[in-house]
DNA sequence: CGGTAAGTTGAAAAATCTCAATCACGGTGG
DNA sequence: CCACCGTGATTGAGATTTTTCAACTTACCG
């Protein structure tokens, strides 16, 4: 699987460091040297595993900006992970109606929903200029008859989707809008701290519309709670660059029900 | 894989046939021959696979009206498929919240959401009395790997419920309270009919409340909403018993967004 | 029967949306 | 290099939807 590395990941992560676009030149490695391994399909597999995974992980391709990875209806054949950049989901009915049902950041799988029917149940969107580790789905299947570890990884990757799922469903059904905002921003900073970016500054890769999408609120909004976070010292909001100053404040949102 | 033949599933589909708990007795068949075997996990294995299949699932269990399949934290073993009743899946947060994420009938898996870490991620309940084969979760993926078929039909039943997940996000975050419950009530009786009974007329198995939790409504705002239906002449409700006169009318009301 | 859980309905309150005006910023072309 | 343009973001005010609280009815179960 080749991927590359993010300057980011590979400095000691500095308590302000901020997730800006990658310039660093691309370096192709395998997932066996892959820095987003433990993150990603092959987390699990011993070296001659992931010497055979590598085989089938053998191209990659590059989404620029607003470009779709994949779009609903188009024929399913390949798994993505994401190397670099930001992916948005987003299904949509048949009357125009548009939901964003996910943001993917480096490690993450896209394109799970495409196994039910050969088909691509919703669109892949990059949100930066991003790359991608293509992932043909047959012959991860093969591969996973043969090593028990990657087929377990693999399943567990899949229910963790809908566990995540179920996640956003709760936070749809039964939350208010300063509730989901503060679940999406500690979420949101939580994965980037994963990959080593800080848990405190970040650079949102998306627009209002796109946000309130996922969380099922208008923009206007979004716009709204994010300033009145800002006026109770949760957090400084200036466009897309955005600094969490009380994290415990907006965890105690998210787990007051409603007292 | 054990199950019963619900009277219903052996009589000719007529048109106000209506899904009355079952009264027949027990009859233990195999998957081979058992009669959800389309809507099920063996969808396209040959004899012999199915054969191999009917070992691997070798109990069954009862689980009376309003008792737990499984708790959100107990270990995960085995998936279960609903032989015959009817079960809501449910998660919460630490602070008490609650949201059904999905209403399970005959043919249809639970258990899913446990792969992902070994234990069970939500709460599944019988909303009446009822019955399911177990399927120990490690024998599954042996099988699996055994059988191509197998182990495709599985990875579909996974990425299907990934697929409806991102349906119900697009139900939560666009759709106002009478599409949501038109959506819903079509969902319904669209899933009932594939299994044999009416697509007019249904006795629901959950509550009020319990239909407002999946979506995200309160039960005052169900309660309102059916009777609104009622008026509109698309529908008849009477606490449980619910028939259909107008399925066009609920159907426009789920395509038409907002004009 | 009687008690309890479930369901219905009304009226007022609250949350969110809609519409509209304005502001900020990044990119482009003169 | 700077003015201009367009997209995205902010903010206000009024409209709409849904919730909340409360009273009351109905059905079911022992």
């Amino acid at each position: 699987m080749l991927t590359t590395l993010p300057r980011a990941m590979t400095m000691p992560i500095i308590s302000d460091m901020v997730n800006v676009p990658n310039t660093v030149e691309p370096l192709k490695v395998a997932c066996a040297s892959c820095n987003l391994r433990e993150l990603c399909l092959p987390v699990g597999l011993n070296a001659g595993e992931l010497d055979q995974l590598d085989g089938l992980v053998s191209t990659r391709r590059t989404v620029p900006r607003g470009d779709h990875l994949f779009r609903n209806g188009e024929r399913f054949q390949a798994l993505y992970a994401v190397r670099t950049g930001f992916f948005k989901t987003c299904v949509g009915s048949e009357d125009g109606r548009d939901q964003v049902t996910g943001f993917q950041m480096a490690g993450e799988l896209l394109g799970l929903d495409g196994i039910s029917s050969d088909h691509h149940h919703c669109d892949a969107v990059a949100l930066e200029d991003s790359s991608v580790c293509v992932i043909p789905y047959s012959q991860l299947e093969e591969l996973s008859r043969e090593f028990t570890s990657l087929q377990h990884s693999f399943h567990k990757i899949m229910s963790r989707e809908i566990v995540r799922d179920h996640g956003v469903m709760l936070l749809l059904g039964n939350m208010r809008a300063e509730e989901r905002l503060a679940a999406f921003l500690l979420n949101l900073t939580q994965r980037l701290q994963a990959r080593g970016f800080s848990p405190s500054s970040l650079v949102l890769r998306m627009t209002r519309e796109e946000i309130g999408s996922y969380l099922g609120l208008k923009l206007e909004t979004v716009s709204r709670t994010f300033s009145k976070f800002q006026d109770d010292g949760l957090m400084e909001v200036k466009q897309r660059q955005l600094r969490i100053l009380d994290q415990a404040g907006l965890q105690a949102l998210v787990n007051n029900s409603r007292c």
